[in-house]
DNA sequence: CCGACAAGAAACGCAACGTATCTAAGGAAG
DNA sequence: CTTCCTTAGATACGTTGCGTTTCTTGTCGG
């Protein structure tokens, strides 16, 4: 009959995508086994076979889906960049993608939810060097070096709003960005020896 | 036959109190209508007339079960005093609470999640203040105004790494609260007008 | 052209879902 | 004490998805 049996990297392509569309369409709760098999027209055994949880099969969808980290534009002034990058994450992570991670991160364990979490935090403290870097050139920061917690912190905290409080308005992303970490990033850029706390 | 047929708030304790014996036997995935009925010795429509979902069930038995909050004993030092508390935040939110949490922010949409995020900000700025006010009264710390983004930080960043790494090494515990807490309070508390920032 | 491997179809028992129906317990009211 | 009314509790239903097994058949490599 009108076969066209598909194979290795074709199928896997096909399922992979059929994943996203399940999971675009249903959301992370709605993806199942017997939906993915029926929209990528294959059978549940070739899921089976690549894939022994449900988590599995989606991270491995949305690693293959994942898109290069976003180089943000130089806007004058390292409060407007970090606040273009909070907003770019914000953009990234929509609803959809929150329940999906903490769908994963709640079904997987420890060990399993290390490539997740390598996708999460490819947000991280390298998005903010380039930006720390253009403020020095500026003169708007010093030279002592800043700790990579600090550098973390804006993503880390908007990380926090997003998956736990499910928002971040732009007031929080200010208070962020200019009560938190531009302070403690100047405070450390200032200095040779760092901040000595009381204690 | 040897009955007696539990009602109203007798009969509702009894079926909290089994979903909290599931969740801890079987952890947050493995809670069922039908187990919860078997364990509680009742049946499924008694449960569905209280609760629509598994997660508004588990929640409500999370609700009934919250202690209230903790107080840090004074060690003498606002870090050592800061350190404490986040070790006894890390200490109360074990593997089955991070999953259980986890779970239900993933299965909760947001309105839904409401009464479960006033369970887990429970740990806010409310419990770094009287710390604050002790080194105050010590003479560690100014008397400038500390806002309440940072007096949250400490808490917020724990909730990051307990929900979302998986967990708080000592040493992270030490960089966020030496390396980013205390940095910015003094900063704060030493000030008048707080820092102009620079951008 | 052949043999091996994997795709794909079909069916399985199982568990839990969410609902419907019925019986009977046990308060409240007279 | 009797009646009424709410609701606990038992039971059974069809449905969905799980995870696996069995079997057939397409297709690639040699």
């Amino acid at each position: 009959m009108g076969n066209s049996r598909r194979r290795g990297a074709e199928l896997e392509s096909a399922v992979l995508a059929a994943v996203l569309a399940e999971l675009a369409e249903r959301g992370y709760a709605g993806v199942t086994y017997e939906g993915v098999a029926a929209r990528a027209a294959t059978s549940k055994p070739v899921l089976y076979r690549r894939w022994s949880t449900r988590a599995e099969m989606v991270m491995a969808a949305i690693i293959a889906s994942t898109t290069p980290a976003i180089a943000v534009p130089d806007t004058g002034g390292l409060i407007s960049d970090l606040e273009h990058l909070l907003v770019a994450m914000r953009d990234n992570f929509g609803p959809a993608g929150r329940a999906t991670m903490l769908g994963m991160l709640a079904e997987l364990d420890h060990d399993a939810a290390e490539s997740l979490r390598e996708v999460i935090f490819a947000w991280g403290a390298e998005l903010v060097e380039p930006l720390v870097g253009r403020a020095r050139a500026r003169g708007d920061l010093g030279v002592g070096e800043i700790p990579t917690g600090v550098l973390a912190l804006p993503l880390d905290l908007a990380r926090h709003e997003l998956a736990i409080r499910g928002a971040m308005p732009r007031e929080r992303i200010v208070t962020i960005v200019e009560t938190i970490a531009v302070p403690l990033m100047n405070l450390y850029s200032e200095t040779e020896t760092g901040p000595v706390p009381a204690g």
